[in-house]
DNA sequence: GCCAACGTTGGC
DNA sequence: GCCAACGTTGGC
């Protein structure tokens, strides 16, 4: 059964219009352990993205994505001109792994951080817990079903 | 730019 | 295996 995902990136790095322009891309370059074992055991193909952008004024759920394939070892950990490069992993025992993104569709407005933590049927979500810095973590159905609702909805309603 | 909160590294 | 030092994330 699909389940929800929220995925953070710095759009300076990798914005949702990125992902627009490419059709699809390799989401590469985790490299926490917690966030690895979720892609490599958790994520499935069909499985639902909310696109999380960091690090800019204001951070927050821009867009929804899916995902396109099975988990499969991060090409970037093999490449010594990569900044993914990991000179401990080998192709016979990868370390890191990505599943493929392709774009859904892009929310008619950003649902800020701010918002969701405002929003009490949004305290549970792990994005809000102090000092997450996960950058993929699961998000409950419901939870992402509200956040693109809210999308839908000017910012001050409720 | 600051800094809190983590995760990782490496000496012992 | 402990833990101090260091690096990173990411909101503010």
């Amino acid at each position: 059964m699909a389940r929800s995902w929220l995925m953070k990136s710095e759009p300076n790095d990798y914005a949702y219009g990125d992902l627009e322009r490419d059709g699809r891309t390799a989401w590469d370059g985790v490299r926490n352990y917690q966030a690895r074992n979720f892609l490599r055991d958790e994520a499935r193909p069909g499985d639902r993205v909310l696109f999380y952008h960091s690090n800019v004024q204001p951070p927050g759920v821009v867009g929804v994505a899916e995902v396109a394939s099975e988990p499969y070892p991060d090409p970037a950990q093999f490449d010594p001109d990569s900044k993914y490069f990991d000179p401990k992993a080998t192709e016979a025992e990868p370390r890191w792994f990505v599943v493929d993104l392709v774009p859904v569709r892009e929310l008619p407005r950003t649902v800020t951080l701010a918002e969701i933590k405002a929003d009490p049927a949004l305290s549970e979500m792990l994005l809000v817990r102090r000092g997450n810095r996960l950058s993929v973590m699961p998000i409950a159905d419901a939870e992402a079903d509200r956040i693109v609702q809210r999308a839908e909805r000017p910012a001050d309603g409720s």
